[in-house]
DNA sequence: GCGATATATATCAAGCCAATATAGGGGCTC
DNA sequence: GAGCCCCTATATTGGCTTGATATATATCGC
């Protein structure tokens, strides 16, 4: 198993993000929301096993008012247990999409909800492109060439579901007569 | 929550994937493969549920040998609830990729490594390209649609790393000029 | 002054995946 | 023909993850 849940945290420890909460935001909003995700229930337990084995470090700061801050940082021997994780065999990417589910069954609904559901679907790529944009200054190549990567693929993702679109939408008023005719011709 | 294990289950039986064992392959090799996953640990419990909600009938086939088998089929009301579960707001798209976050951290890594991480990953989405063109005969418009938006997207992201590579490559060997220069390349 | 949002840690029920158990058939090699 | 692996087919379980919730305070807009 390659990437569980503590080899994540230690990449965002390592890419500067160094408590829990911070962790979360990398995650959500920050340079790894393309392509993984963490949630607080798996990066507290698991911030916990990287101190009990000695791969991070913790201090506690406190804070006015707002409760202590524990901030983490990897260790030398954290560093090399996530080099070692990232060179084991990786699996494939998945994907999971509910709106390419959906549209398995454009069949099932009204060419009205196919065609919004298509406008959503890459408008929703589009902002995606966009939010890709704002990640911190000066990332190591990696994550440049992810950027740049990401915010093209998303565009270019788009730009095939509109590209495409057409010969669905005709597909499937071919296929329902009355709906291209705009009044009840039969079937 | 529009897209849980009883939703995924009735799309497949209303594509005609009619038992516990194909509504796996459905999602393992089949025409979902791109955009879900599903597994034997949802799949019967969720036939199950909708066996007790009537969504969907069983008749068992006695087999030679060959343990029963149990044939499933998605009733009216069954067609009813899916579609409404397929018009409830759908949550974005969620990538998971193990090659992307490795990339992250190709700072840690040797170049050849690095090189080795994007040729496999290219390679598998070329491959997947072609995985997709093999489904079933005279599918539904919208299944259509997919292949070939799903076929014609994961060439795309294929080409898509094959041209922003060469940036990363250069920047890997810029920060580390003894790799450019040839000597002492660990790999 | 009031609700909304942000910081920050932590836990829990519900759900899901991967692995395993069970069981017979077909095909392959030696 | 003995051993072995893969395919069909259903079912269960352990362990992990998600999403929601609890707690506590500060700040910001209005």
């Amino acid at each position: 198993m390659p990437l569980d849940s503590k080899t994540l945290c230690l990449g965002a420890l390592d890419a500067g993000y160094n408590t829990g909460y911070d962790i979360r935001k990398a995650f959500e909003d920050g340079p790894f929301q393309l392509y993984q995700s963490l949630s607080y229930g798996s990066i507290y337990p698991a911030l916990n096993a990287l101190l009990a084995d000695g791969l991070v470090t913790c201090t506690e700061q406190a804070q006015d008012g707002r409760p202590d801050k524990k901030v983490y940082a990897i260790t030398e021997a954290g560093r090399t247990a996530l080099r070692a994780a990232l060179l084991q065999p990786l699996g494939f990417d998945r994907l999971r999409s509910e709106f390419m589910f959906a549209l398995a069954f454009a069949h099932l609904m009204s060419p009205g909800q196919v065609s919004r559901l298509l406008d959503d679907y890459a408008r929703g790529y589009r902002e995606l492109a966009e939010d890709l944009a704002c990640t911190d200054a000066d990332p190591p190549p990696g994550r440049r060439f992810l950027v740049r990567l990401g915010q093209e693929g998303c565009l270019t993702w788009a730009r095939c579901v509109e590209k495409h679109r057409a010969a669905l939408e005709a597909d499937l008023t071919a296929r329902d007569p009355a709906v291209a005719a705009g009044a009840g011709t039969g079937d």
